[in-house]
RNA sequence: GUCCCCAUCGUCUAGUACGGCCUAGGACAUCGCCCUUUCAAGGCGGUAACACGGGUUCAAAUCCCGUUGGGGACGCCA
């Protein structure tokens, strides 16, 4: 390919971006970048009753999550009906498309009535032989479709696959209402703006032969085709609301990494030997799309947080600290300006980051840091704060009480010597006093926990659990 | 109904193009052990797959045919 590669990511704004959306985008992306091609962002808004300006803001939002810039874009088809309307003309003169007087509801009928039995459902193509126009219905533009021999579509993905031209019906370019439909308009934009690889979901292979028919009544030079395998729900099929949370948004609201998404579904159906964590740079380096296979894939979300959980635990703290602030505000976990001592959270967030599989996790588990008070949970309170522990609960806070240096090795010497005055276990002390202290019977090491809290809260919270067995 | 696509552990996959190196490798999940103040993290080990049936061949996960299963498309949606 001599031309510079030039590949688009054109989603309709009929719902969010979601996983197998932000998958392709992402393909295109890593193949433009990796190619030094150009990306190119192109909403699909012909369908006018569906298509809404919040779905293009999501998806837009999500695109920049995830970290896919253009570099051109993001057009809109909406303020291109010009061109294809000047595109349809072209194929009414040259008596490649007609006029077709047919209503919706009609046609829907005629479909419904050959699947019933059992036929093709295929417009009959009777307004093509129509002399006269049919009085007071404005028609829409159909497209005349071969009906004799193979059309074959060379897929970079899937090789060879031929079509029978017997299965193809004239496809309507505009409707009545003189907007352009898919099939029509994919192809005039993809020629306008010279995209050479068509990359996109596996559900488009049986579109394209009709395509290929389009750019061939323009005489245009076909791009290249990769189609993608889809990616299905747990049930296996295709993803969609009913499987749960599907949009980007939705992910990133559930503190995911960005990059970690993008390591996630890269996975799906990509694959560079055993390698299985990948850096941006990486990925561009050495996406191909040879290495794409052709089976679909199944969603699985254990994985997905497995590898949020490896992100998280490489991140810098500095970074950990600025992603997890929005959702300590929207759990009430602070309030909306508090300001959180940097060096103090930073210690707090250390001792959580390789605990926390999601940022949201993370917000959680730092209540017990942040919070004046703690409730203790029920179960851990009647294993670990009664008689029998008492006693090392009540040695430990006065000790911590005269403890001049509160640091968390002073702290473990504390500990240690009660240990040894009454012969026990360390866990015979620790557990009780992490009840105290966080609520629960699990949380990072409990020197450095109260090191962090600090002699106060400490104290408080001691005393707290003192009186609730005595 | 017609057409198209796909088929390796529960899941993501390596291996298939150039058949032998595969008694099929890795990862997630799961189970066990180690580490250990708990929970993680980490380390070690286990369970677990070439859908089936025919060919071709000295040799097939890899090639061919069929069957089955799954998915997708058949719109004045994209």
């Amino acid at each position: 390919m001599s031309e510079k590669v030039r590949v688009r990511f054109a989603p309709s704004p009929t719902g969010y971006l979601h996983l197998g959306g932000a998958r392709t985008a992402l393909f295109n992306w890593l193949f433009a970048r990796h190619n030094k091609g150009t990306f190119i962002l192109r909403i699909e808004d012909t369908d006018r009753t569906r298509s809404t300006e919040e779905y293009i803001e999501t998806i837009i939002d999500s695109l920049k999550w995830l970290g896919l810039d253009w570099d051109e874009g993001p057009y809109r088809q909406m303020d291109r009906f010009d061109i294809y309307k000047h595109y349809a003309e072209k194929l009414l003169n040259d008596g490649k498309a007609y006029y077709c007087y047919c209503s919706p509801d009609e046609l829907e009928k005629r479909r419904k009535e050959a699947l019933k039995q059992g036929k093709l459902p295929k417009y009959d193509g009777r307004c093509k032989i129509l002399k006269d126009p049919i009085p007071g219905r404005v028609p829409a533009i159909r497209f005349i479709m071969p009906q004799d021999g193979k059309t074959i579509v060379d897929d970079l993905i899937r090789g060879k696959v031929v079509f029978e031209n017997s299965q193809l019906d004239d496809l309507i370019i505009m409707r009545s209402d003189g907007t352009p439909t898919y099939n029509f308009t994919v192809v005039v934009d993809d020629v306008e703006m010279r995209i050479t690889h068509v990359i996109r979901g596996d559900d488009h292979l049986n579109n394209t032969p009709k395509q290929l028919h389009i750019y061939s009544a323009f005489g245009y030079e076909i791009p290249a085709f990769a189609h993608l395998p889809m990616i299905l729900g747990p049930d296996k099929t295709r993803l969609s609301k009913r499987h749960g949370a599907t949009s980007v948004t939705s992910y990133r609201d559930m503190g995911y990494l960005a990059d970690a998404f993008i390591n996630y579904i890269v996975r799906l159906g990509w694959a560079h030997g055993d390698q299985e964590i990948f850096s941006r740079n990486e990925l561009i380096e050495l996406f191909s799309l040879e290495d794409v296979g052709k089976s679909h894939a199944v969603f699985n979300r254990e994985k997905l947080l497995w590898l949020n959980s490896q992100y998280i635990m490489k991140t810098s703290t500095e970074k950990l600290m600025e992603l997890v602030m929005p959702f300590l505000v929207r759990e009430k976990i602070i309030t909306e300006g508090q300001i959180l001592d940097k060096k103090w959270l930073s210690k707090a967030v250390e001792t959580l980051k390789e605990r926390s599989r999601t940022l949201l996790e993370l917000a959680h588990s730092l209540h017990f840091y942040i919070a004046e008070e703690i409730v203790f949970d029920k179960k851990a309170k009647e294993k670990f704060l009664n008689e029998r522990y008492l006693p090392f609960l009540k040695d430990i806070k006065n000790e911590l009480e005269k403890l001049e240096i509160f640091v968390a090795p002073n702290i473990e010497k504390v500990f240690k010597e009660i240990v040894e005055k009454y012969n026990t276990k360390l866990g015979n002390i620790a557990q009780p006093v992490r009840v105290a202290i966080t609520g629960k019977t699990e949380s990072p090491g409990i020197f450095e926990v109260i090191e962090i809290i600090g002699r106060e809260k400490t104290l408080k919270r001691l005393e707290k659990a003192i009186k609730t067995i005595v």
